[in-house]
DNA sequence: TTCACTTTTAGAATTATTCTAAATTACTTG
DNA sequence: CAAGTAATTTAGAATAATTCTAAAAGTGAA
């Protein structure tokens, strides 16, 4: 039979980290269903309710480590909170200002033209788009 | 003879805030000269230099303040620490990762097309466009 | 000048995040 | 499988950015 649930062990492996109870975990809710936008902390109170034990720090270790591996994204749009995007393709965010909600939406059809040149010696990292909005 | 010097007094009053000894020294800091993009540390070390005695929490709440009556700006783009900018007209930005610069561009040569309708119940605030670049 | 507010300030508090050092766990090898 | 070693987790301390508190100082109206 054709495996039916996604082998988190794999993924972990597959992006040079140890497949540890806590890092499976934090995979399982992370990339088990659809793209998600996470905290820390909303992070670890959703796999706390699992009933897996793991410490605040584990969850920020193992975000750092996601993102470093490119299984995260980490998107900075409001003063002292970091949101973590399970979504790594090329996409833009609305943020609802009123209650801190972030939602994708595709890159594909906005069109970004005139963007000036970077400024001499660096290079281009990544072009993010944020639609701010408030209810 | 026609004023050469801004009058800060004036520009606070204006705000509706009272022209206090620090708040114009900060007010002559940031719009002195060009626009700038400062966080409070920054501020705070910029006006201790001009021998006026001023208070880290005096910068925040003033930057708080500068910005809630329309005279700054709060730009978020790396996670931990805010950086408020004197440019409220609408313009984006160049962030060099690698040093924390910001810099303008002008949003008037920049186009954005095709960007989604703002999700149901929610008014526009603002888009921001942030473009990362690395040395 | 006086007086009622505002503002400033030092330092404590809060929040998000990272660090430390010790205990536990995962993988390798025998 | 039994060790051994290195990686990981963890509780709690530490840090960094920002806000709060309550008391002292300043501002401007009268
Ligand atoms: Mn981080
Ligand atoms: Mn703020
Ligand atoms: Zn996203
Ligand atoms: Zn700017």
């Amino acid at each position: 039979m054709s495996g039916t649930s996604p082998d988190f062990a794999s993924l972990l492996r597959g992006a040079g980290l140890r497949p540890t109870r806590q890092r499976v975990a934090l995979a399982r809710v992370l990339f088990g269903s659809g793209h998600r936008h996470v905290t820390a902390e909303s992070l670890h109170a959703e796999v706390k309710a699992t009933r897996i034990p793991v410490a605040l720090a584990t969850v920020y270790n193992a975000l750092n480590q996601f993102r470093d591996a490119g299984l995260l994204r980490e998107v900075v749009v409001a003063p002292g909170r970091s949101y973590f995007d399970t979504n790594t393709s090329h996409h833009h965010h609305f943020f609802i200002e009123t209650d801190g909600e972030l939602h994708d939406f595709p890159s594909d059809k906005v069109t970004i033209a005139g963007l000036p040149a970077p400024p001499k010696g660096t290079r281009l990292s990544r072009v993010d788009v944020v639609v701010r909005v408030r209810r």
